[in-house]
DNA sequence: AAAATGACGGTGT
DNA sequence: TACACCGCCATTT
């Protein structure tokens, strides 16, 4: 079965597609890249290779609205980032029903 | 090579 | 909304 070692090649080309303003599950993206269920090695591969200047990975949250975390200031930086391009929040947890990314 | 890890998801309390 | 568990996967140690 191919695609295993491109998974996380391919999460970055997914992750770097999400539009502005709008913000994609980590789930998501795992579908998008090949296996549903890694939404865990999805993260763990963004932890890893924290790029924002390549790759919004702010952009990238639990499927909960969670803001999950951000190696590049906190999740307090990742949230105004959010913020800033427009994207709903909802306490602490994105408003996926309005900035959900869908595609 | 084997075990542990973590930016998760879903369900239940 | 918040917290606790369990299941799942690719990467890292």
């Amino acid at each position: 079965m191919p695609g295993k070692n491109l998974f996380a090649q391919k999460v970055y080309e997914v992750t770097r597609q999400i539009p502005r303003g709008k913000v994609a599950t980590y789930g998501q993206i795992a579908e998008l890249s090949g296996s549903k269920k890694a939404a865990r090695a999805v993260g763990r591969i963004l932890h890893s290779n924290s790029n924002p200047a390549l790759i919004p990975c702010h952009r990238v949250v639990a499927s909960d609205g969670s803001l999950g975390g951000y190696a590049f200031g906190g999740i307090e930086k990742k949230k105004e980032l959010l913020l800033a391009e427009g994207v709903r929040f909802k306490k602490d947890k994105v408003d996926l029903s309005l900035s959900g990314w869908c595609r």
